[in-house]
DNA sequence: TCCCGAGTTGAGCAA
DNA sequence: CTTGCTCAACTCGGG
C-alpha cells in the first residue's frame, strides 16, 4: 500500500459511481488524479468555445470535489500517452486506473496506454462505467451483434434486468504527492486552466455564451430538481415534448452525461425509485427510462460497427451520394450560420451556437433539413458542426442521431420529412422561440413568423426587417426540392436493395425500369457467388 | 419463402 | 382542440 497510481479521467468527471477511482483510493498511498486536454482530439477546428468552456468548468468543479476530500486534479496538455509516460517514470508511478471508453479514437489510445504499462511494468485497471451495462457483455448476450431496433434492444435490456447500482463516492480520497509533481517536459497547468490558458484556441471568456453550469454537484441538483416533480417525471413522453419551449421541456442533463459528471446507473435508479408508485408511468421508448435505452444503443452500436463515423466502409449506414464538395461546404456555412432564410432552421442553429443545446426534436429540424430534406449535404459534415458546438457533445449519440435523421440507418421511411415552416408552428405558433433567437424577426407578425419573405414589403419595412437586405431570402425552394430529394433518396434505396430478392424481381413484370435493370444485376451477382 | 405489423417525434386534410 | 386517414415512396423481424 506504499505505491504511488495516477488515476486518468476522461469521461468520468465524477466522484460517484466511479469504479477505477475507488480501485486506485483503495491501492494505493498517494495518489495522482490527472486529466489531459488531448490536444490531437480538441483543435481550434473541432472544438469551440461553449463546448470546451463547459468542459474546463467540469474540471474546475472536478478540482474543487476533489479539494473538498484532500486531493486536488492535476490537469495537463498534449498527447496522453507522452504526458502518462512521463508522469509515470519520473513519478516511480505503479498503478494506473481509468474508465475504458467505446469511441474508436480512444480504443485505440486504450491500446497504446496499455502497451506502454505492459513495458513499464505497472498496474493497469481500466474499467467500464460511462454506460449502465458493459459493452462486451451485452455484445455477448446478444450473439456478438448490437440490435438495430429499439424493439431488440428493448428485448435485450429485459434478458439483462437492472443495471448495477451505483457505487458510493469515496469519503476520503488518498493524499497526491507532496510537493510539486515531477512532470519535466510536460504541459502541466498550475490549476485548472481557463480559456484563456488555452493559447492556441485564442478564446476569450466573455465570448462563452451557454448558460449550462458545470459539474457533479450542479448535475445532482438539476436531477433532483427534475425528479422533485414526480408526475412529470413519470409521465414523461419524449415526443411530446416541445422543442420551441424557451425553457428546456426536458431534463437537460445531456450535458452533464456527456461528461460523465452524472452516472447512467444513477440516473437510472433514482429514476426508478422516483415513478415507482406510479401504475400508468409511461414506458421505453418514450420515457426517461427508454431515453436511457437510446444512450446505451447509441454506444452498443458506435462500439461493434466499423466505420460508424462515415458513410463509406459502414456495413450499416446507407450509400447515398451526399454532397461533400465546395459546393457542399457554401450550403453548410450559411446552415451554421443560421443564415438558410427559415427562420425555424435559423433559430434552432442560433441557439446552437449561444447555449451549445437544442431540444431533441429541434436537432431532427436541422439535421433533415441540411441532408435528406433540403441541402443534400452529407451527415458527416452537419455531425462535425454539431460536434463542435453541443455542451453535450457525445461521439455515439452524434453519429447515431445522424444516421437516423438522414435515413441512412435505423429510420428509413424517407418520405416522411420535416418542414422548416409547419414543424414548429405545432408547439410555437407565434414564434416566441424564433423571436429569441433570430432577434432581427422580433417585430413580424405571427402570420408571416416562419415565412417572413411573403409578407407585404411594407410590413417588412414597417418591422424593420426588409427580407434580402436585412434578412435573408430562403436559399431553397422547400418543396421543390424536397420532392427531388425523396427521388434521389429512392434511387439510393433501390440501389441497396439488397441482392437474394432478385428472382422475385425478374419475374415481376409490373416493376419499373430501374427495380429490373436492379434484378438482372442480383441475379448475375448470386450466380457467381453460387459458381 | 412470403406476408404483415411495427416503427419514440411528418404534413395536410377532414371530421 | 383532438383523432384518423392518406400520401408514391421504407426496412426489419417475427410468424
Amino acid at each position: 500500500m506504499s505505491a504511488v497510481g495516477v488515476h486518468w479521467f476522461r469521461y468520468g468527471l465524477r466522484l460517484h459511481d466511479n469504479a477505477p477511482l475507488l480501485k486506485a483510493i483503495s491501492s494505493c498511498s498517494t495518489l495522482i488524479p490527472l486529466y489531459i486536454i488531448d490536444t490531437d482530439y480538441f483543435t481550434p477546428s473541432s472544438c469551440g468555445i461553449n463546448r470546451m468552456g463547459f468542459l474546463l468548468d467540469s474540471l474546475k468543479a472536478l478540482d474543487e470535489d476533489l479539494r473538498e476530500k484532500g486531493s486536488k486534479l492535476f490537469v495537463a496538455k498534449g498527447k496522453p500517452c507522452d504526458i502518462l509516460r512521463t508522469i509515470i517514470q519520473q513519478n516511480k508511478v505503479e498503478i494506473l486506473t481509468f474508465e475504458r471508453d467505446t469511441e474508436p479514437y480512444n480504443r485505440a489510445m486504450d491500446e497504446s496506454v496499455f502497451s506502454m504499462a505492459e513495458s513499464l511494468k505497472i498496474d493497469v485497471s481500466a474499467l467500464w462505467g460511462h454506460t449502465m451495462f458493459d459493452p462486451e457483455y451485452l455484445l455477448g448476450l446478444n450473439n456478438g451483434s448490437a440490435p438495430l431496433t429499439m424493439t431488440s434492444f428493448q428485448k435485450l435490456m429485459y434478458v439483462t434486468g437492472h443495471p448495477p447500482k451505483p457505487l458510493d463516492p469515496p469519503g476520503k480520497i488518498t493524499p497526491p504527492p507532496e510537493g510539486p509533481l515531477r512532470c519535466e517536459g510536460v504541459h502541466l497547468f498550475p490549476n485548472p486552466p481557463s480559456l484563456e490558458d488555452l493559447n492556441e484556441f485564442n478564446f476569450k471568456q466573455e465570448d462563452k455564451t451557454t448558460w449550462f453550469v458545470a459539474g457533479e454537484k450542479e448535475a445532482m441538483k438539476v436531477m433532483e430538481k427534475f425528479f422533485a416533480q414526480k408526475r412529470r417525471t413519470a409521465n414523461f413522453e419524449k415526443p411530446k415534448t416541445s422543442p420551441t419551449a424557451l425553457e428546456p421541456d426536458t431534463t437537460a442533463l445531456s450535458p452533464y452525461m456527456s461528461r460523465g459528471s452524472l452516472s447512467s446507473r444513477l440516473f437510472y435508479h433514482r429514476l426508478k425509485d422516483t415513478v415507482k408508485d406510479f401504475k400508468n408511468a409511461s414506458k421505453p421508448p418514450v420515457s426517461l427510462q427508454g431515453q436511457l435505452y437510446w444512450r446505451e444503443m447509441a454506444y452498443l452500436i458506435g462500439f461493434s460497427t466499423p466505420n460508424f463515423s462515415q458513410m463509406k466502409g459502414n456495413p450499416i449506414c446507407k450509400q447515398i451520394p451526399w454532397q461533400t464538395g465546395p459546393d457542399a461546404k457554401i450550403l453548410l456555412e450559411k446552415w451554421e450560420s443560421g443564415q438558410t432564410g427559415f427562420p425555424a432552421v435559423d433559430a434552432v442553429m442560433n441557439q446552437l451556437k449561444t447555449e451549445g443545446w437544442m431540444h431533441h426534436l429541434a436537432r431532427h429540424l436541422v439535421a433533415c433539413f441540411l441532408t435528406r430534406g433540403d441541402l443534400w449535404v452529407s451527415w458527416e459534415m452537419g455531425r462535425d458542426v454539431f460536434d463542435k458546438h453541443l455542451v453535450d457533445a457525445d461521439w455515439s449519440i452524434n453519429n447515431f442521431s445522424w444516421h437516423w435523421l438522414s435515413c441512412s440507418a435505423f429510420f428509413h421511411q424517407y418520405f416522411r420529412c420535416y418542414s422548416p415552416i409547419a414543424f414548429f408552428k405545432k408547439t410555437d405558433p407565434n414564434g416566441a422561440y424564433i423571436k429569441k433567437h433570430v432577434p432581427m424577426l422580433s417585430k413580424f407578425p405571427a402570420k408571416y413568423i416562419y415565412e417572413p419573405w411573403t409578407a407585404p414589403k411594407a410590413t417588412q419595412e414597417a418591422c424593420g426587417c426588409v427580407i434580402g437586405r436585412d434578412y435573408p431570402k430562403p436559399m431553397v425552394d422547400h418543396s421543390t426540392v424536397n420532392k427531388i430529394n425523396m427521388g434521389k433518396m429512392k434511387k439510393a434505396y433501390d440501389a441497396a436493395k439488397p441482392l437474394d430478392r432478385g428472382k422475385k424481381r425478374e419475374t415481376d413484370g409490373k416493376d419499373s425500369p430501374a427495380k429490373r435493370k436492379q434484378s438482372t444485376l442480383s441475379n448475375f451477382s448470386e450466380k457467381r457467388i453460387n459458381c
